[in-house]
DNA sequence: GCTTGACTTAGACAATGTCTATTGTAGGGT
DNA sequence: ACCCTACAATAGACATTGTCTAAGTCAAGC
């Protein structure tokens, strides 16, 4: 993740606590945070950072490619900081629990031109939806 | 959609103005409304129906499998009323236009059970995003 | 160590959705 | 045809999520 806070100070980031807060926050494999759960956390090691700078923040975030907007719950957006390996997502139905996943095959080709009414398709995001193991044994 | 009224009257539904305005808002094909915009429309065929009510009879319209939950863009949940043949849905990354589409292949079968991570998978939905033919000629 | 403009802050505001207490009414029973 | 009664609708308060603004703060370059 340092090397993330590289790349943006590369690009003229100004580099905060609070910003390096928010990127320590979002490190890690299969980590889909709303914004208030990503501010929940920051919270913890930066008490004063304002709910406003958090969603500043992942904003910018996401316009630099660097993390991930996914609406898999209808309730909040979601932040993912797995931006650079093309993938989707399997939730559970029961609990919200989110893995990334890799499908075989490029859903983009299953789409015929007969069914694009003339768009410029670039783009596909796939949600499995199911029950985790947890929830089944319950 | 009559017979819509008439599967639901079926199933013990009590029949009032406000579920059948709220059920002919839907009617259609490429519907995706968000709630409000069935508020809206609701209100010009029956002035006094409550935000509260459109919510409600959305909701159990939804528990009983007539009408779909879909969270194509990451504002407001959209009701689409074409449940009853799977789809997944084109929308335009510009002027959000929604367009239900019947790609090939199933989704389904391209996670192999390694990626599974021990789930019950029962459902996957597709979102193709792109630039729709008006979009791109403005 | 200054200066400056970008960053952060608190809190108001906006949009979407949920809940409650009260009033109204569909549909069955007589 | 009329009444009951349980279910439905209503208005509006409340909750959650997200956006904006005005004022204060600070990182980074000089």
């Amino acid at each position: 993740m340092s090397d993330l806070l590289e790349r943006l100070r590369g690009r003229g980031w100004r580099m905060t606590a609070q910003r390096r807060v928010v990127a320590e926050v979002l490190d890690g494999d299969h980590v889909h945070l709303t914004a208030d759960e990503v501010h929940a956390r920051a919270v913890v090691k930066l008490p004063e950072i304002s709910r406003a700078t958090v969603y500043n923040t992942l904003g910018e975030l996401v316009s630099l490619g660097e993390v991930l907007e996914v609406a898999t719950d209808k309730r909040a957006k979601r932040y993912d900081p797995n931006a650079h390996r093309p993938h989707h997502h399997l939730v559970c139905a029961r609990c919200g629990a989110i893995r990334d996943v890799h499908p075989d095959g490029n859903p983009l080709a299953d789409l015929p031109d007969s069914e694009r009414f003339g768009f410029t398709v670039s783009d596909v995001e796939v949600t499995y939806r199911g029950v985790c193991p947890n929830c089944a044994a319950a």
